[in-house]
Order: structure tokens, then sequence, then C-alpha cells
DNA sequence: GTGATAGTTAGCTATATGACTAAGCATGAT
DNA sequence: ATCATGCTTAGTCATATAGCTAACTATCAC
């Protein structure tokens, strides 16, 4: 379990902060420049860049600039290793509970007896 | 005991972390002692405890005290609101591709005429 | 009671985070 | 060439986090 995945990290640590989280669900919609997403924020533009930076930086989106003036656009699939590790632990949780239905029906039976 | 808190940025937070991250698959297992959680992650004790609290107040994981025995459960549920936020983003994303596709099918059937 | 066991609390340190201002740089418009 | 625009960099500050040690409390076993 020592399974060093600074991805998984990563991804949650951009997505536990709201502003982040609301970048993503603007870009969600549609790409749109730096400035565009700094003002519903009502942050500065420098603290928009750095959470820009730390959601590039988790893969979750993706930029590029033309002449002054830099685009985001959001990487619809980068969420999946959340997903997939969601289904990891409710596939571990549903086999315990698998294991004990088993044991239970396994005891009532032999008390029957 | 402990108020369930559901908010988001708590919750990824709380899994933005390995070692938390690792205490939950190891309680998607079944519950455990402290210490039990504590002898794999290598670390002391009050910093076991301190990703614990961070669990419990992320709604993330029960306890209760048995004499001087605290026993730790996970609560599987509480990683339901992230999937939601994960399906919410989905659904937006896929009404844009929607709009997108039939915006294009609407061009290339003017460009035929 | 004595001592071992299991948690807990308090307090320390180093690093990371999120916000800001101010100044810098490149590009587009005039 | 000059100026405005859009972003970028640098540097500051307050708070939060993750780890530690040491000392404390509460239970269980003799």
């Amino acid at each position: 379990m020592t399974k060093h995945d600074p991805d998984l990290s990563r991804l949650f640590h951009a997505l536990a902060d709201p502003t982040r989280r609301s970048i993503v669900t603007r870009l969600v919609e549609g790409p749109a420049r730096v400035t565009d997403l700094s003002v519903p924020t009502g942050l500065r533009l420098p603290t928009v860049m750095r959470h820009l930076s730390v959601l590039e930086e988790a893969g979750l989106i993706a930029s590029s600039k033309d002449g002054r003036v830099r685009t985001c656009a959001i990487v619809p699939e980068a969420l999946e290793p959340i997903r997939t590790w969601l289904d990891e632990q409710r596939a571990i949780w549903e086999a315990r509970l698998d294991r004990l239905e088993a044991f239970a029906m396994k005891a009532m039976k032999e008390r029957k007896e």
C-alpha cells in the first residue's frame, strides 16, 4: 500500500480549494482567458495564476498562449483517476460485505442444526 | 459523536494526503484500532491521531472508544459527494459536447446547399 | 497497588499555501 | 513611437499542515 502516487495527491489537493473547483466548473463549460477566470472570483491576477498552475500541474487543465492572451481549457479525462480510486474503494468495501454476508448465512445455517 | 461535515473541500483535502488515503483503504477492509493504523505507516501515534481527526472531521471515518481502545471504521457513503461532483462536471461537459456537435451538423448541412 | 498498554494533549519546528502589492515584459492598437 | 492590455515574476505576510518529543490520563493484568 506504499504505492507512491503523487498523481492522486495532486488531483485531490487541486480540487480541495473552492476557488479552483469553481475554475474547473467554469472551464467545463468552455475555454476561457486568464482574465475571464479572475473576474468572477474577485481575486487578483497573480493569485488566479497560482491556482491555474496548480490545476495545470495536476493535469486538470491545459493552456496555450496566443499573442498576449493565454487560453485555458479543461482536460476532462484528468478526473478519471479519482473515479477509479473511488471505484476501487467501493469494490473492496463490497467484497467485505459479501464475506460478512456469507459468514452470517453460514452461522445461521449451523445454528439450525 | 462527531459531526458529519459533507463539505467537498474537507473531503478533497482529507484525501489529498497519501497517508490518509492508505488509512482509508485499510479501513475499507474492516475496522481497526489506532495502533493498528499507526504501525504500517511508520508514523508516531500523535501524527496518526491528527490524520484520523482530519478524516473524522471530513466524515470519512467514525470511531468509538471501548475501554482504552479506540476503534475506527470507514463511512463509505461519505465518498458520495465526490462522486456526485464528478458526475455533475461530466454532465456539463457532455452537454457542451452535444451543443458543439449540433452546431457542427448544422454547419455541414448548410454548407451542402 | 504496580506496572504495562493505548490513547491523548501540549508544544515545537519546518515547510507549504493562499492572499496581496509592485514592478516587469511582451503584444496589439493608434 | 507610445500607450494600453494581458499576463508574468518577485517578494511579502499570515495561517495551516505534517511531522516530532515529552508528558499526561485512563484502563487492564497481576
